[in-house]
DNA sequence: ACCTGAACACCGTTCAAGT
DNA sequence: ACCTGAACACCGTTCAAGT
């Protein structure tokens, strides 16, 4: 039972999925290959380090190839790429948001969106406040969708919807906030 | 040493602001309160209730008396508020967030964004996803800027600023698109 | 009402030693 | 290179029993 740091990661996906981030453990991941937790050192220098190389590889498995041309499209297309790539698992956002908020992956979407923002004439300083408030807003959103998706247990949370269309209509409020920040207002105005 | 509940909240905001939301566990807790980790469960049904307990604290030690009257300056000042009362404690805005994303505590500033922004004379489903946007962004730039106030350490975090202009800025950015939302655009626009 | 003592069922991580 | 076995220093929570 000889092991790769692929494998390992991949069975962590396994394990996050099929039990969720509280059961993914190291002496559980390490039961789960057949292998001593201490073993797993040998791949990975901790769990934290694990849990960013889980989250890379969420994003890298939701990644869709082609991006749209106008900087609008693209901003929204980075930002539902993201939201599908960590609904697609058990926990998901939360993996991605924490790994992203440690600086230690999931590093991705901030740089794509940075890139779309730039295109689209905004200055440095706008840049990378809109591409960090579109990140909050969609690993909170996401967070918030995931929790209530999975759960209808866990108790006191209110019932409210958190489905596609609020997510696009949050987005489409920040984004408008954005827009209106264009050096030339009405070059990328839609009609 | 005969203890009540609010001791025990108390206490646990001292252990969090002196070390950390990693070391405040029921055992240093009690260890700190010179009692036996298992009489902390006399006053509190388990940990995650006592963290609630803690944001609901450290958010009423920040609460500020009056508001201003346009629904946007309220909206702005239940922000601020929120922003100041995380930042006032070691791993506050972490506390409050997880707390409020638990839906067992921090519920008032959702609840008097719903009111500010109801007052604006927005559509119900707007109010709702408004104010949900203005928590994720507070949340999440809260947390950021609180990692890389304390850390410093801590490893591989860009070293973009996030300070009080570039919350302002943020802020300013998501008020807009709800702004453009409004009913009848003009009657709440300044000058 | 509040607390003790002991236990249960776990954690992440290190490190010498094995193949 | 990859893994074992054993240990270290912890967790949250329960529960009978004490005052």
């Amino acid at each position: 039972m000889r092991h790769h740091r692929e494998d390992v990661v991949d069975r962590a996906i396994t394990v996050l999925d099929t039990y969720g981030l509280a059961d993914l453990t190291m002496r559980r991941l390490g039961a789960e290959l057949g292998v001593q937790p201490s073993a797993l050192y040998h791949h990975v220098a901790n769990k934290q380090t694990l849990l960013a190389a889980v989250a890379d590889e969420i994003l890298a498995r939701g990644r869709r190839a082609s991006r749209p041309a106008p900087w609008d499209e693209r901003v929204r297309a980075v930002c539902t790429e993201l939201r599908d790539a960590m609904l697609a698992y058990r926990d998901g956002a939360d993996v991605v948001a924490t790994a992203h908020a440690f600086g230690l992956g999931a590093a991705a979407p901030y740089d794509e969106l940075v890139d779309a923002l730039t295109d689209g004439g905004f200055a440095d300083d706008l840049v990378r406040t809109a591409a960090r408030t579109l990140l909050h807003f969609v690993f909170g959103h996401t967070s918030d969708e995931q929790t209530h998706l999975q759960a209808g247990s866990v108790g006191a949370i209110d019932d409210q919807p958190r489905d596609d269309s609020d997510f696009e209509l949050g987005l489409a409020l920040v984004l408008d906030g954005i827009r209106l920040r264009l050096p030339s207002p009405d070059a990328s105005r839609r009609p």
